[in-house]
DNA sequence: ATGAAAGCGCTAACAT
DNA sequence: ATGTTAGCGCTTTCAT
């Protein structure tokens, strides 16, 4: 059998004994105080090496009323859709940045049907704070969270209100607005819109974004479908689309997951793109990349999403002040699915 | 500002004091002791409601000397290709099947330049277990790790003897024989191999399968370029075997990543697929399922594996007897990329 | 600058 | 079946 990790780890009090000072001077000296004669901080150096010792987490964690553990709230529906490639790097810019902290990454899978569980966690003392990743869920029982926990949101949270909640995010609207001017730009007048989940930010703020600059372009926006984000909803979108038998020239769905599903459709109904029907997604993932032609796009930072998301709870836990709203920059890119 | 969470949290001598019991008789309650009378049990499950009551991890896991955290170690070179697919799945197949249980997921990125950090955290006690999944690293300071440390690895680990360590994979050489066998059976001769890092287990096993089903049907195999799994290198080995001059008429690449990229290769060279040359994957993600054409390949259960290393390391903490190694079940998919 | 003492909230023998 | 008694390993006043 496997010995029992626990068993026989040193402890402060050891470190203690075989550097000749107190406990107290050991914890102060794993604590970095300024407090601690230079010798004695190096008697004790060399008895932590000697000794291999590590902090017990659990005990500091006790004694400080501290856990120094950061949750990363998943709501389950979107765990399921992990395949997302926008997600996968948001967590993982988390757990990169997060590294070069004191802090634990905490990964809680929040299941849906028992929303009382995972708030229960969290507010039980068992985390120092929460990050809530929710780019897939009309659920927001984690709103109100930020009134008791310290809480960062990966995009805009829906319910609560600006002023009072903290979180990341990109402009969605002004973005949207940017590809759909591309469009128009490009000479495209039947620009249709494959528009994402209206209970999340993410899908209403783009529709918003297209409806704006096709009405200051003086353009037709009623021609709209709608997905969940996935591929096949995104191809199901085009066909309704296309069965519907108005003239499209263009289309601009609000993820390249749906886009790249469009373009599959319109492979498939022989059409061509850009020639025929030029194409545009957002998020700036692999989908659009790899994807033939390769999709225009808007391109956000997702990597960095999630590192600014760590970032900004480890400020706020360290009582600097953040500012509630962070935007991240986003950025155009044109490729073989709107110019030939 | 915000108000301390881990203030007035209700502690187990609240609930002992309003349940009118002893302090010991809540904490059985809370662990399911079955020495508890039923109205006894029932007095505390009312003052446990009333107060919201939810123990302190960091005092229990003190006093019981277990942490009930298993950690997820995601080497910093996986973590940085966290974009794949196959990868994220793995990990969401973890999260969801430890959400099922008392265990909390403790994802740990492990620097490659300080691997001693991490090590030291594994080891000192602050975790009951752990995952260790390395799709694409060499590195296996790890693979010692489970003589102190339950461990359960992703993947058959490379330096370790399979006598003592634990792990949950695919047959990676049988499932590589199945699909060049296919690529056999459709009268292919030529048939080339993109493989991956050959310092993974992976990418080896891979490549030994193609070998072995090549030489069975005395066919040459000697047409070989590598790449380290992206869809980039797997587009310049196949630019490379094409301007090797030598017939070509299949290509078996390690993964769908990069076999995707074989795709593109051919596409810009004007080769068509599968009339001129048929193109096979591995893995089974969206890079094949969403490639024109889309993609031959050998799916694996990716967030089944996760969920089963997740299972295993579980029993194997409870004490409870577990076969070292699980191989998961593969399936040839046969798409259009071999087959008209 | 350092030590002594008192817990943090819980579990785990040991009694009863 | 339930209560009592000690700690788990650390931080943190409070002295000195």
């Amino acid at each position: 059998m496997i010995s029992d990790p626990m068993q026989g780890a040193p402890t402060l009090e050891e470190v203690a004994a075989l550097a000749g000072v107190s406990r107290s001077t050991v914890s102060r000296v794993v604590n970095n105080s300024p407090h601690v004669k230079a010798d004695a901080v190096a008697a004790v150096q060399v008895a932590i090496d000697k000794l291999g010792y590590v902090p017990n987490r659990a005990a500091r964690s006790l004694a400080s009323r501290k856990t120094q553990v950061i949750a990363l709230v998943v709501p389950e529906s979107t765990a399921k859709v992990f395949a997302d490639p926008f997600f996968a790097s948001v967590v993982q810019g988390v757990a990169l940045r997060l590294a070069e902290t004191e802090y634990t990454l905490n990964m809680v899978i929040a299941s849906e049907a028992a929303p009382e569980k995972t708030r229960r966690y969290l507010l039980g003392g068992n985390v120092d704070g929460a990050l809530v990743v929710s780019h897939h869920s009309g659920d927001h029982s984690y709103a109100h969270l930020g009134l008791t926990l310290p809480v960062v949101f990966g995009g805009r949270p829906l319910s609560a209100s600006e002023s009072d909640s903290y979180f990341v995010d990109v402009d969605n609207i002004g973005s949207a607005r940017t590809v759909t001017q591309h469009l128009i730009d490009l000479g495209r007048k039947n620009i249709a819109m494959i528009a994402g989940r209206q209970d999340m930010p993410a899908g209403a703020d783009r529709l918003a974004g297209w409806r704006g600059a096709m009405s200051d372009a003086g353009l037709d926006s009623s021609l709209v479908e709608q997905g969940d984000f996935s591929p096949r909803q995104g191809a199901e979108a085009m066909r309704r689309l296309l069965d519907s038998g108005r003239p499209i020239d263009a289309v601009f769905a609000s993820n390249d997951q749906m886009a790249a599903g469009a373009l599959s459709a319109l492979r498939e109904r022989g059409v061509s793109v850009p020639g025929t029907i030029a194409v545009a997604g957002f998020d700036g993932d692999y989908f659009g990349e790899t994807s033939e032609p390769p999709l225009t796009t808007v391109v956000q930072p997702s990597t960095g999403l999630g590192e600014k998301m760590a970032e900004v709870l480890v400020r706020l836990l360290a009582g600097e002040p953040v500012e509630r709203v962070t935007i991240m920059p986003t950025a155009l890119i044109v490729r073989g699915s709107t110019v030939a």
